[in-house]
DNA sequence: CGTAAAATTGATCTGTCTCAACGTGGGTGG
DNA sequence: CCACCCACGTTGAGACAGATCAATTTTACG
């Protein structure tokens, strides 16, 4: 397949087989894609929801202001994932969203949410797909609640690893995140100095290496026990794990 | 009304308006109650996923418990509140739910969530009703990611207040929150002893009191400004709100 | 090359935690 | 009906993870 929908449907498929008809579907609906800068903000809270965008390339987060400046960062939108299809009932949308890397992305209009939601395995697919981005939502409350910041960095890159797996966005144990240790730091609720000491103790412990947006996970199973991550949360939703 | 479900469709009602007989369906499927006592497990993290509850009065919460022993409190469950019913989706629940305060509730297996489903206006309810959980799951990180001890409980304060006036159980600006100060601490990621002294001192600056699990808002303004709590990501999903 | 953003390092500060003790009120069994 | 008990709340003192402030170096890129 060689359409942009690629990453897209490869990761709507772990949740769902999709009939030809679907996957054309699918395809049609994706088609024309756009493509946005680093700094660009596809929606601001309270903007009115009528829309959701399908990250096809690149890197997207949803994030909160606080008046202060400071910035929380609530959910990374790796390729092959997309915004909630129900949250165009809404009649506002409570936070914004913004390219970290540039990005190519396709725009579902409510009439083609409605078309795919009338597809049971598209709609069963993306309704997993965004039960998913639910319990990494737990996820990470947890993680700025109760881990270290030890614990956290390590978790999150557990995370981002076995997600961008799951899209083919992974070479052995080697990814690409183009995430500077501020945007880290508005991720995980810690300073942009911290986290930098933190990566740090990670290489020393010859654990993890991040380096021009390359991380190198260097003995997962010793992070992983590091971090106490367990990545059920990431597969109760896959078409094969009942 | 004065049927079981009347805090269920008071609270859903406001998110969509009923036909008379999409309402009779609401409460002959949530007709069987049971009733559970603190410390009950609901559901624990692993079992499989295949009913929902609704809270029909007390008080239960979502919660993940580090390996340490450590807890965080994911969200509140009050009377009207009930689990997002596209979970049945997923083969496992992710985290447990538990009874902090003698509570009714009603269970919803596969069945009655798909009679509910095909009605328009019950559908759209539950899905605007999930839709605004997980923007309180969104205001949450926010909270315990960037907020002082001080913001986070007075924020807190907040949301609770505004919840519970949408099911009818707030007088003036007084309501039952059954919860220690423990509970709060894993709420907020806070100790105990921390979440006291804070009490203490929205107590001294005679915003709030907070005793024998009655709090009382006694400047709802200035709390409001002290934690800089913004009502919108609870009102984005009200049927008139467009 | 030059410049601005990002990473790195050191020194100091502080919000919150931990530990420990003590008070208190409501429920229970004798 | 009283006495005990236990969970919960309150208070104090000291410790520490991570924040903040302030340079300095490195990297990316026009």
């Amino acid at each position: 397949m060689s359409s942009a929908a690629y990453r897209w449907i490869r990761r709507l498929a772990r949740f769902a087989t999709f009939t030809p008809e679907e996957q054309r579907a699918l395809e049609e609906v994706s088609a024309g894609t756009r493509r946005c800068a680093v700094g660009d903000d596809l929606v601001k809270a309270g903007d009115p929801s009528d829309r959701v965008f399908v990250i096809l390339e690149g890197l997207a987060c949803r994030y909160k202001l606080l008046p202060d400046g400071r910035r929380q960062i609530l959910a990374y939108l790796f390729p092959g994932d997309m915004g909630d299809p129900r949250q165009v009932l809404q009649s506002r949308v409570d936070c914004s969203m913004c390219v970290l890397w540039p990005t190519e992305i396709a725009t579902l209009a409510l009439a083609s949410i409605q078309r795919l939601e009338q597809y049971t395995n598209v709609s069963s697919a993306m309704a997993r797909c965004a039960l998913m981005q639910q319990a990494i939502m737990r996820e990470w409350l947890v993680n700025v609640g109760h881990r270290t910041a030890f614990e956290r960095l390590g978790h999150l890159l557990c995370e981002v690893f076995m997600r961008l797996e799951a899209v083919g966005l992974t070479r052995e144990h080697a990814f690409e995140l183009p995430l500077t240790q501020a945007e880290l730091g508005d991720t995980l609720a810690l300073s942009a100095v911290h986290v930098n000491r933190t990566l740090m103790e990670l290489r020393h412990l010859k654990l993890v290496t991040f380096q021009n947006r390359q991380v190198v996970i260097h003995d997962y199973p010793a992070l992983q026990a590091a971090a106490g991550f367990d990545p059920a949360y990431l597969l109760n939703n896959e078409k094969l794990s009942r």
